[in-house]
This record gives C-alpha cells, sequence and structure tokens, in this order.
DNA sequence: AAGTTGACCCTCC
DNA sequence: AGGAGGGCCAACT
C-alpha cells in the first residue's frame, strides 16, 4: 500500500479559498469586516490578505464581495470609479444603509456562528 | 530564497 | 475629529 497524499496539498491557496467560502456564508441584506472574516479564519491579524483575497476573486465570481466592508464600516475601494459605487449600490439594493458613506455594523455586521 | 506589495487594523499626534 | 505611521500575514516576482 502505497502512501498517496493523506491531504493533497491544495494547488490553489487555501487562505484565499476558505474567505471565498466564508463570504459566501454572509447573508442577505448583511456585511461582515475585513477582520472578522480574518478572525472567521483564525487569523484576526490577516484582515489585510482577506481584502487581497477577494481582490483575486473573478469578475464572474459568485462570492458576495460587496458585503465585506471595513472595520468602520466604510467602504473599503470607495474611491474606484469602477466597484466603487458599484459596492454601494449593491448594499443599498440589499436593504443596508449607508449613512455618510459608512455603514452600521453594529446592526447590519453579520457574523458565523453566531449569526447576530 | 528574499524582498515587495496589498479591497486592512490599531495606535499615536 | 482628522491625518500619519507601523504592524501583520499571505501571495507574488
Amino acid at each position: 500500500m502505497t502512501f498517496h497524499d493523506p491531504d493533497p496539498a491544495p494547488a490553489t491557496p487555501r487562505f484565499r479559498d476558505a474567505v471565498a467560502a466564508l463570504v459566501l456564508e454572509v447573508p442577505f441584506g448583511r456585511v461582515i469586516g475585513y477582520g472578522g472574516v480574518a478572525a472567521a479564519l483564525g487569523s484576526p491579524r490577516a484582515a489585510r490578505q482577506v481584502g487581497y483575497a477577494l481582490a483575486a476573486l473573478p469578475a464572474d465570481t459568485a462570492v458576495p464581495w460587496w458585503r465585506v466592508l471595513r472595520s468602520d464600516g466604510t467602504v473599503a475601494m470607495a474611491g474606484d470609479p469602477e466597484r466603487g459605487p458599484l459596492q454601494i449600490a449593491a448594499l443599498r439594493d440589499e436593504g443596508v444603509i449607508l449613512e455618510g458613506g459608512r455603514v452600521d455594523m453594529s446592526r447590519f455586521g453579520w457574523l458565523p456562528a453566531v449569526g447576530r
């Protein structure tokens, strides 16, 4: 008997996949912070990596990347002429209120395994 | 293999 | 309240 790979090395970065999987679980009308995703993945300090993972998502991804906001509840790429307004519009379309370009994380914030 | 980058976060002035 | 700097971890060149 040969020792086949007990754990097939992920050809693709595992963190990105984990981020995508988690964000994919964010319900409609809810948002989560980069730090929240990072903490859920076990690396509360890897908030930047979360943003980086979302940036690497394909354009046709099913991952609701627009539901991921900064810790302050502001849109990370609000300065982006393309995805900026697009993300804001998507959030408003889901019923998420942006007061002064800022979302109340205490209200719309969602955490996995906690729900509320 | 080492250095640089980055859709962030926290602390200090 | 606003602005600047350093720290972090993972991926890329």
